[in-house]
DNA sequence: CGCAAGTATGTTTGCGATAACATTACCGTG
DNA sequence: CACGGTAATGTTATCGCAAACATACTTGCG
């Protein structure tokens, strides 16, 4: 760690400047505050004059010097973003979302990623960073479930958005959790199973708990009492633990799992045992990886829209931090995709 | 797409302003000048009034203000990352090395993503928009081989790591792409394949040809002549095709497929056609993804440190920017891991 | 025609930090 | 003990832009 991390530098001489409004405002025989008005969109300036501007800012090259717009207006036109890094695939999708959404709206990215298994402590300090260096509004994708919490009266300074539900704790909502969890499950049901076992995201997650109270629910619904929850924390290896513990279950034949990525051991271990899938239990899981057309077999899988759902969040914060009414978001609905690990349960071996 | 960025803001009123270097001076008693050292870690301070300042800063709550900082002194301490937004997970691997090697120096990330498949012009763009934005490093998370044509003299101005420059800068330099390809074809070879067949990345990026003439130099100096690369993208689905291709080709008992997502395709191809992995035909692949262990079987892979990749990537474009002798980097083995998609050939049918 | 209400532009000031320069305090030495 | 040198601190100017305020120059309407 570099405790000093400047020590000085010499101020440019002024040929190697890079050019500035005035230099713009002179070749184009106006004002400087003109060519402000110019480049910063604003409208009272003759069409005539604004192409004179333009036409000399091509001419000097001039490009405007983001920090001190900055330092004059008080804004610094920056959104920040917080990321789990982890082998989850969801993250580069939604980020390139975010920085289309922000570039049209002349908006910069900076990211500040957490590892994989963090605690709050490092959500918050990555928060804190962020808002050090000014973002204007944050978008997280990573909606812990303590998170709300962690973060307190931190979001009130800051326009927050989370990618996923947060119920009401001011991190909004986007892709409705509980309707993954419902397409998942009603599934398994229609498919004629007569109940459905759950493998479960980190509980660290919100979504996570979203899918399995709706899980629940729907199991409910139908009559049937939920079998215990088979913790999981997204990896592969928590579901190959959790499928290990499914084999051994004769009476199982269907299981929602959140996540492709666990589905993949989860359906290992089942391998491993000699339950077939989906003869003897059909699985279904959540995200649409690239892989999970590749599974053997493939995934039944709830699709997320990632791209879209970057999108919306980036929209979102921005109008917060604009003050705008919040701009009509396009539905963002998760897709149930059906490929080969779900069928219709055994008959009864008896 | 929002023309016009800004309507102007008013200025905030003095009383609700976030305390400045001023207040912070006032507080310790100190100039503010003094208060600017201590901030900047400068040696000229006698400790006590460090501690002075240092108390008054929490005190009052100070935090630099990032633009002005970036206004007097030149310097922005922004490092951008250009990387492809594609479900490939080096990315966030790679993205949290150079972040935290950022933060310890006190530098900010800012990213721009270009979408999966991408023309030079997306990179130009995504490289001057960073430019633009100030930053003063560039990271480019793909090195694909006709980047550093394609920037040209631009990475003259802002110092850029990641693609292929005087052969030692690039990311691909920093990892041995001809080590993996080494490692992954001789292990082949050694189990007592004859030969060995190669699914190839996207010809796009740089590392796709360093390994693939890895491997056609390893098999010549075994006294094998090449077969055909199977061209493939990176894509499972590419990975599919290819291995479609294989399966009708009886001599092929092993394949080095370039990435572990296209191997999952290459093996769903081949177990379709019936010809079993590893017993009939090995397969190696590279990147050693959490999933590498899950598929069926379980993949031989060549695992590459992403993590520190980025560290490394960080680390030398911040050296080149404070102009600084390249610092020691640890070397970035990759490593073969041996798991169950590889045997030694079947036994001659005849 | 005269005056209010805009519209287009110019002038001045201030944002918060730091580089450059100025000053003071303190040291050892011939 | 006067002198030069260095370490610690203070003073001033400046970075490039936009807000606030000031000034011309339009337009519309009674």
């Amino acid at each position: 760690m570099n405790a000093h991390y400047d020590g000085g530098m010499p101020r440019r001489s002024p040929e190697d400047r890079s050019p500035s409004q005035v230099d713009v405002a002179r070749a184009a025989g106006v004002s400087a505050q003109t060519v402000s008005r110019v480049i910063s969109g604003q409208s009272n300036v003759r069409p005539e004059t604004a192409r004179r501007v333009m036409t000399a800012v091509d001419a000097v090259g001039y490009r405007l010097h983001a920090a001190a717009a900055s330092l004059a207006s008080g804004r610094t036109r920056t959104l920040g973003v917080i990321l789990v890094s982890s082998d989850r695939y969801s993250t580069s999708a939604i980020l390139l979302g975010v920085e289309s959404v922000a570039a049209e709206s002349r908006y910069t990215v900076t990211t500040a990623s957490v590892p994989h298994h963090s605690t709050p402590a490092s959500f918050i300090e990555a928060f804190e960073r962020l808002e050090r260096q000014g973002c204007e509004g944050i978008v997280i994708l990573a909606p812990v479930g303590y998170l709300a919490e962690a973060l307190g009266t931190r979001t009130e300074r800051t326009p927050t958005v989370g990618h996923r539900q947060a119920d009401s704790m001011g991190i909004d909502a986007l892709v409705d959790q509980r309707a993954i969890a419902r397409a998942a499950t009603e599934h398994l049901l229609e498919l004629g199973h007569r109940s459905v076992w759950h493998v479960s995201g980190d509980d660290f997650w919100q979504e996570s708990k979203a899918r399995r109270e709706e899980w629940e629910a729907v199991l409910r619904e139908h009559g049937a009492t939920p079998p215990p929850v088979l913790p999981g924390d997204w990896s592969p290896e928590s579901g190959y633990r959790a499928g290990r513990t499914l084999a051994a279950i004769p009476d199982a034949t269907a299981v929602f799992v959140s996540s492709d990525e666990m589905a993949f051991g989860v359906i290992r271990a089942l391998h491993e045992a000699g339950r077939i899938v989906p003869d003897e239990v059909s699985v279904v899981s959540v995200d649409d990886i690239a892989l999970a057309a590749y599974a053997a077999p493939a995934l039944t899988t709830v699709g997320q829209p990632f791209e879209k759902v970057g999108r919306a969040a980036a929209t979102r914060v921005i109008d917060m931090i604009e003050k705008r009414e919040p701009s009509p978001v396009e539905p963002l609905h998760p897709q149930l995709i059906v490929r080969a690990s779900t069928a219709r349960p055994p008959a009864p071996s008896t």
